[in-house]
DNA sequence: TCATCGTATTAGAATAAGTCTAAAATTAGA
DNA sequence: TCTAATTTTAGACTTATTCTAATACGATGA
């Protein structure tokens, strides 16, 4: 559980309630919410709370590092608070998104790829959930 | 270099010139085309067509198994004209794309991905092409 | 305490991708 | 050729996101 303040504080962001109440919610999730979806939960702890200082709040967390971006549907970003490296499966029927740890996949390269300096990189799987 | 009108009528879609001359552009390029990149490109064969009708065909051809989407930038969605599995890389400076083929990397489930019925797969990379 | 100044927040306007709609145009078939 | 079905179109609409300009807030120094 992640003290929004002391996160806010130590990036040089200065600590209001509107910012509290988004950090709150997003750092402390393991969901993979969009703007909206965070700005519906912060407005249960900060009910004033507009849809552009959410939009300005999250860019701003992306921009420090706290957060990062997925493209995983059309339509809209999502935000992810697990900043380590990891891998994502979508459930086509449900929508749900599952982050799948680093280690369990093994990627090599087997043809070299030259020219290309991959700085990151992550598998994006998509299938649904064995029922049962 | 395929035949837009037999395409087309293998897959039981009236020939017009508007889905022709989208046809054309789009199965016959190795870019991953925006939709307005698609109807700047139509337009050169059919100079009259329309925004909508670009959407119509473009989505039409996806249904048809003729083109795939792919999420790799925010904002727009990208149609992919190479069927087969590929996987992506992204040039973060130029926004170029780059098909990476299928065999050039080898990707093992080290650890059993319990509950997951995995239906698609590919891996994104992103970085910069090397000058030289 | 109060005034001040920079920062943060806000509502709503603006933008951009994509879908929808209803009318007009085109095409196919009898 | 006539009719009915299909296709195309412009523009309205929707949704996600950014921008803007006015207001509110908060820390600081007198």
């Amino acid at each position: 559980m992640k003290d929004a303040i002391s996160v806010l504080r130590e990036c040089h962001i200065q600590p209001t309630p509107q910012r509290i109440a988004v950090v709150d919610y997003v750092l402390n999730t393991r969901a993979h919410p969009s703007a909206d979806e965070v700005l519906e939960h912060a407005r249960k702890k900060c009910p004033t709370v507009s849809r552009a200082t959410v939009y300005n709040t999250l860019n701003l967390m992306v921009k420090k590092g706290l957060l990062k971006t997925q493209l995983l549907k059309e339509g809209t970003v999502f935000f992810d608070p697990n900043m380590g490296k990891h891998h994502h499966f979508i459930d086509n029927e449900t929508g749900d998104i599952y982050d799948i740890p680093w280690d369990h996949l093994q990627i090599t390269e087997k043809e070299r790829l030259k020219g290309f300096e991959i700085s990151e990189y992550q598998v994006i799987m998509r299938g649904r959930r064995k029922k049962k």
